[in-house]
DNA sequence: CTCCAGATAGAAAGCGCTTGCTGCGCTTGC
DNA sequence: GCAAGCGCAGCAAGCGCTTTCTATCTGGAG
């Protein structure tokens, strides 16, 4: 029923390994030869069993890519630009490859499952997005999982993404903490005294990063901190709204507020207006990631540009093994602080 | 080295069929004997060959999703939606799959060039989102393929995309017309009469359903429309941008500018502000998809809410045979006109 | 006490492809 | 003029799993 490689074998005249030669391409087969058989493989409509080519070559063309939520742009844009570097169709690169993006939800166990479903699948190579859950053992387990897939020959790239140690794989970190430091540097040299935080979940490497650059921002401006002024949440619109009201209640007199990204910055926004705040007459907001929306938001967002696409690239490019790794087989991305509307001086008068 | 099926068998005293069978769970065996296999899985760290599972079984558990453009929500959302039916981990569905999502960036060779992948893979369902191009050849190509990969029995579903014919997909169309039409009516009832409108890539179905809904309202109206205010463009916040320049050039009296979709609609809200107009109050701005952003935008955008969510979800546990299909193969999914800030009485005199 | 159905387990034949090795015919260096 | 060398094609042995068919061993039913 389905055509076979012997099948256009047979009406070419020649032995299944040359079919199988010419369409890998990886031996010399002679000009004439190679015509007949690719007019038979055209003649007969066939289509190469991946399966089989991947249990007889031992190697698939399965490239997975880990997100934490496919729906958000911050892993969508990262996502395209893996894909378009690991040589989908249009890519440059020779083999086609399909790319597998997996949602896991920010959940560790399903990172996990896909993982070994990746595994299973004898990928080429995985690349893993956005920040990971601080929790040892799972930690643990993910960093075996890698070695071991390191050790099947699937290539390992973490984009966004703390280094695994003890892990061969290769890591493309943002700076984090030296972007909010940034972010927060900058609105103390406005004159803000009283800042509040919104963070992400509270379990997850880069909520910790970006609390810690603003932190070290305070400090270093002999701010001290107020333990109201920090409210965890997750990194949506949703979060930062209700975050936001909670600080209003815990503290009216704060001047900025800065959200764990541009969601949350946004959701703060919201917030703010329906509360009667003028941003950044009343209060100043600050995001992170510099997502596409950011700057249309009204006021536009002062935020940190994180270069999504360039690191997805990156990663993709490493990953297919048509970039030279870092030294070290880490490297820091940073951010770049873009300061629009949404900050400015504090007018309102504290307390 | 790498662990295999005989391994575990040797390990447990049974025979490579019966751990199978343990692994596949369709075949009797007796608990102490399931059990002992389970162990020696673990103990070993075995993980199944998938090529080698897909060969044999002559299926494989990778479900295709197509987008055109993964860093855009609105396919964000239906891949995400598609995702939590199908039944990777967490999911309720039994067999643990892997969805793989395909960016074809719009075009029509790389759709076609996934498809083929897919069918290499022997994929066990695809589901192709977003709006199809209108070019005949393509059409065709397209039809011809999902006819191939229905033959070697993978299910097709269609996701907000207009029915393939002779074909055995399962479509779940929105409905661009009427979504339009109602949200163009909106406009009409409020005192338009001078609207400007900012089409998506001129051969898209999409786009052209949609400027259809919207002419359709126009002559419900008695409103003869002047060619000056129609505008093709991308499906992006730069083309809202420009495009709303370029019809403010035209024709400066347009009071109503109705956007292709919600990041269109953006944009031309940005060209408004920049060019001292006034939104509602100088000039309406409707836009269509309702994403996330849109209740953020400044006034917040009147749009028609697409159930992206559902819809994928509908899609996903169809492609998964978990849901009976339309009756026809056909069904139209509506959306809701989302009236806000965006959209309001033409207080502008006209010319 | 025999016989048969039912429940489990195993043997073995592939699934469709890749690839190391062999073989053949012809150019080329000495 | 001969052997070595090269270019190209075929043979055949798997890759690791699934599944049909068969074998074995119960426990009643007759």
């Amino acid at each position: 029923m389905t055509v076979t490689l012997a099948d256009v074998a047979a009406r070419a005249q020649v032995s299944p390994a040359t079919v199988s030669r010419v369409l890998n391409g990886n031996y010399p087969v002679a000009a004439s030869t190679r015509e007949r058989v690719l007019r038979a493989v055209d003649e007969l409509d066939y289509v190469l069993n991946g399966p089989a080519s991947a249990l007889a070559a031992a190697t698939s063309d399965l490239v997975g890519i880990l997100v934490n939520d496919i729906a958000d742009p911050f892993f969508g844009i990262m996502a395209s630009a893996i894909q378009g570097e690991i040589g989908g169709p249009g890519g440059r690169a020779g083999g086609e490859r399909l790319a597998v993006v997996c949602n896991t939800g920010g959940s560790p166990e399903r990172e996990l499952t896909y993982l070994t479903l990746l595994q299973r699948q004898r990928a080429a190579a995985v690349v893993l997005t956005g920040g990971a859950v601080e929790n040892a053992p799972h930690a643990a387990a993910v960093a075996a999982k890698l070695r071991k897939l390191a050790e099947a020959g699937t290539r390992v790239v973490l984009c966004g993404r703390p280094p695994a140690p003890d892990t061969e794989a290769i890591a493309l970190t943002f700076d984090n903490r030296g972007g909010a430091r940034a972010l927060t540097d900058h609105l103390i040299g406005l004159g803000h005294r009283r800042l509040g935080y919104i963070g992400g979940p509270e379990e997850r490497t880069t909520t910790r990063h970006r609390l810690e650059g603003h932190r070290s921002a305070l400090t270093a401006a002999g701010i001290e901190e107020d333990p109201r002024w920090t409210v965890y949440g997750r990194y949506d619109r949703r979060s930062g709204y209700e975050a936001t009201l909670e600080l209003l209640r815990r503290d009216p007199s704060l001047t900025a507020i800065v959200a764990a990204n541009d969601s949350v910055a946004v959701g703060a926004c919201a917030a703010l207006r329906e509360s009667g705040l003028r941003i950044p007459e009343d209060v100043s907001v600050a995001g992170f990631d510099d997502l596409p929306f950011s700057i249309d938001a009204v006021p536009s967002l002062t935020t940190v540009r994180l270069p999504l696409s360039e690191a997805g690239a990156r990663a993709g490019r490493i990953a297919m093994g048509r970039e030279e790794p870092p030294p070290g087989g880490i490297a820091s991305v940073r951010g770049e602080l873009m300061v629009r509307g949404s900050t400015g001086v504090p007018r309102r008068v504290g307390q």
